[in-house]
Formats: structure tokens, sequence, C-alpha cells
RNA sequence: GUGGGUAUAGUUCAGUGGGAGAGCGUCAGAUUGUGGCUCUGAAUGGCGUGGGUUCGAGUCCCACUACCCACCCCA
């Protein structure tokens, strides 16, 4: 229990970490190329934030949010997900008075909800997120769907599909609402549980139910798309026409309604086909009025969220190898009256730029080469009686055992040397 | 929250009511200062927790807990 990390939880262990670098480092190369700057957001927020923000009614706040009273009396909870918390710091720091649009992004940040975990769900993962604040034509919205795309095809990420829908904007979609509440209401005898007793508070929740029988009724639902004003419509227009125009496969998917109230107009999801089914592992979209919902001005918005675990999981499943970074260009061997020596030598390659270590376990020579090699390091520099004496150190490159003998202040030059790194 | 499965060494797992094991990994050796291959040896176990049945339980029964999987929802 005590060495159980909690449920829902994943340690990323020092010989793993470098995945998560390496995804990092492509999604701040993506970023930037955009325009995006990083931001950070702390790990909770006040339980308000996400009540007004995310929507009182969803399933993230009503069953799986982890909040909990601090020792002022305050509500608050850790971060659902990473939208809100980036409109909470846009506001808080005024920062709509700067040239719009203001792009930001965050890297793995922790996100939590109470879940039941399985396989690709866990109650703390992390996200890549982007948002661009003070947009609000179709470009931005995909610009965003292409950044994400394509990261995900860089990476390697196969049988990944486009979804898109557009959900309107709450003039049309309330209107849209009361047709698609009567409409289910004639079929209420046919709808599973779950869906009639949301179908007032939540009717588009019905829409991606996975019941059959939900399925067959929702099949003749008036859909949302017959529903748009002009504008709305336009825009979903103009978003499939930069999607055309820059030739990424999408399909127009009535039923992502995604499970955050934010959300006007456009709703996208990344999904991937795996073995197991589908999985999506990036959602988002366009939330024109949570700014304002929040206490701030009117600024329209778009964003979405990328579950690194996830990624991860993805390539994994694709057989996708990542580049492991060598620990050690060279590892320090040396007989055991010179370990003063082989500590020096160490700090002097340390300081020279090369990644070097040496044996602190007192192991015999023969296990010091055994364990170089374990490590992977590319080189070692022996230290014995005689180099010692003669003020010179035995180099040998690990995988073709050339050897050379330098003297110790050269050591440096010649590792690179002997690594054919110059 | 509902249903199913699993729980034995660091790890993957065998173990048919009666001596707690194997592969991999770790560590050490195979003569005097050199790794990968091979060989030899060693260390590491409250058999998830608590009850029960039995002369005897890792094994059968019950409860609890944890983990995995599915549903729901999502990243």
């Amino acid at each position: 229990m005590l060495t159980q990390a909690p449920r829902g939880t994943k340690d990323v262990l020092p010989g793993g970490s470098y995945k998560w670098q390496y995804l990092e480092s492509k999604m701040r190369k993506a970023a930037a190329e955009a325009g995006f700057r990083e931001v950070r957001t702390p790990v909770f927020e006040h339980t308000e934030l996400f009540l007004r923000g995310v929507g009182d009614t969803t399933d993230i706040v009503t069953k799986e949010m982890y909040t909990f009273k601090d020792k002022g009396d305050r509500s608050i909870t850790l971060k659902p997900e990473g939208t809100a918390g980036a409109v909470r710091a846009f506001l808080e720091s005024n920062l709509y008075a700067e040239p719009l649009p203001c792009k930001m992004y965050y890297l793995a940040a922790p996100v939590f909800r109470y879940e039941a975990p399985q396989n690709g769900r866990l109650r703390e993962h992390h996200q890549f997120g982007m948002e661009c604040f003070g947009a609000k034509e179709a470009t931005a919205d995909a610009e965003l769907i292409l950044l994400a795309y394509h990261l995900l095809k860089d990476l390697g990420v196969k049988n990944l599909s486009v979804n898109i829908n557009s959900i309107g904007c709450p003039a049309c979609r309330g209107k849209y609402n009361e047709a698609l509440k009567s409409f289910l209401h004639e079929h209420e005898g046919e709808l599973c549980e779950d869906c009639r007793a949301r179908m007032d508070r939540n009717p588009l929740r019905a829409l991606d139910c996975k019941k059959e029988k939900c399925q067959m009724v929702v099949k003749n639902a008036p859909s949302l798309l017959d529903w748009l004003d002009d504008d709305c419509k336009a825009h979903f227009e103009e978003l499939q026409a930069c999607l055309k125009a820059e030739g990424i496969p999408f399909q127009v998917n009535p039923k992502i309604v995604r499970g955050l109230d934010y959300y006007t107009r456009t709703v996208f999801e990344l999904i991937t086909n795996t073995k197991d089914g589908p999985l999506t592992v990036c959602g988002g979209g366009r939330y024109d009025h949570l700014v304002e919902q929040l206490g701030g001005p009117e600024i329209p918005a778009v964003g979405f969220g990328m579950g690194i675990e996830r990624v991860l999981m993805l390539l994994d499943m694709e057989g996708i190898e990542i580049p492991e970074p060598t620990l050690y260009d060279v590892f320090v061997t040396y007989m055991g009256a010179h370990r003063m020596d082989a500590f020096r030598l160490v700090q002097d390659l340390r300081q020279k730029g090369l990644k070097a270590d040496m044996d602190h376990c007192a192991r015999s020579l023969k296990a010091q080469f055994k364990y170089a090699n374990k490590t992977g390091a590319r080189v070692t520099a022996t230290l014995g009686d005689d180099e010692v004496s003669q003020g010179v150190v035995k180099l040998r490159n690990m995988e073709n055992r050339e050897e050379v003998t330098v003297p110790v202040g050269e050591a440096a030059d010649a590792v690179r040397r002997l690594e054919g790194l110059e």
C-alpha cells in the first residue's frame, strides 16, 4: 500500500522519461512554428471556475472531480481539463488588452478525473493543449486541427481520422435542443434509462449513446447541422474548405458532441483505430462565450487537448521506437587505488561537455567494464597503475574495440575522435 | 457506479490438499588490468489481508483490499 502509487496514476521512471521528452520537444517545436508560447497554470483552481466554465451538468463536474476544502475553507479542485485554467490566467492578467490573438500552449499538464481506470484511462493523466484567444475566423480552428494532425502523423500515429462537427452558437443550438427534445419525447419508450433521464437536461448526449436501441432512434433524429444559422453554417463551411485545401482527410461526424458545456460551433476529435477499437487521442473545439461567461470581455477562442499517455500508448502499439539518448559518452574504469584520479578525470570530462561517469560501488575492473557495457557507454577510459604513473589514460571504443592511449589532459578530445563525433 | 478476471522472488509465470520452484534480471566467479557469448555459483518469498474447512491449505470455501479488463464517459 505504502509503496503503491494511488489508483489510476502512473510513474514515469528514469528509464522511460526520454519518451516524454521526445514528445515534448516535438510539441514545443510545432507550437513555436505557429506562434504559440507556453503557459503554466496551477494544478488546482477554485472549484467555482469549473462549475461555471466546464458546466455543472456535465459528467466531469458532477461525478469526476477531485474536490476538497483547503485549510482556509475554500473549495479547491484539481484541474479536470486544461482550458478553464488557461482562460482564468488569460483574464487575471488582462492578456486581452494585448494584441490579439493570444496563442498559448501547455505541455504535459496534469489533469485529474475520478473514474474507474482501465486501458488508456487514468485518474491523473497529462495533456498537451493549445488555446487561441481572440480569433473568431475558421482559419484559427483549421490551424489547430492541422497542428494536431501533423504532429500525430509526424510522430508516426497511423489510422488517424479527423472527425469534425459544428454544434452551432447558443441561439441555434437552443432551437435545435427544443426540436431534439420533442423528438426524443416521441420515442421515449425506445430509449435507454440513461438517455431518458438526461433527455431534458442534456439531450445532445443521446446522440452519442452507445446503446443499440438508442442508436436506432437517434439515427432518424433531426441533425444539428440542419439547424445552424447562416453565420454558423458559413463558419463550418470555411473550416471544411481550409481542411480540404490542405488535403487532410476528415469526416463530418454529427455524433461528436464533447462532454464539456462551453463549446460553440466547431468541435473535433482525432480518433485512431486500434485493435481494441477506436481511441480518441485529441479533442477540442471553439468556445466563443467562455471568456465572457467567466467574467471577461466577449472574446472568441478555440483550442484542443491531447493526451500524452494515449499518444505514447499508440506509438507503442504501432511498434514505433523513440530514440533513446545515450547515457554516457565515456565511462571511466579504474584500479582500486586510483579512485581519486578517476573522480577527477570524470569531473574534467564533464566540464568539457561529455556525459561521463565512473564506478561508485567498489567493483572489480571487470565488473566496471560489464557495467559500462550495460549502460551503453560508447567509450571507456581506463586508469591503472601504468597509466597513472605516466599521466595517460587508455581509451577503448566499446563497439569496435579500438584502443588508444593519450595524455589525461587530452582525454575529452580523444573520446570525441574515438566516437566519431569529430 | 455495474459486471468479469487476477493476486507466489526484482520481473514474467509454473505449482493436481502433504518437501516454495523455473526462465529472465541482479550480484559474484571461470588465476595475476578489459564488456557483449558460454559455463558455474549466490542472494532475494509475511504465497495480497483476515477468517473458515482439514491431521495438514500456496492449493478448497467466505469476506475484504488492490490491480487488470469491459460498460459508462473521455484524453
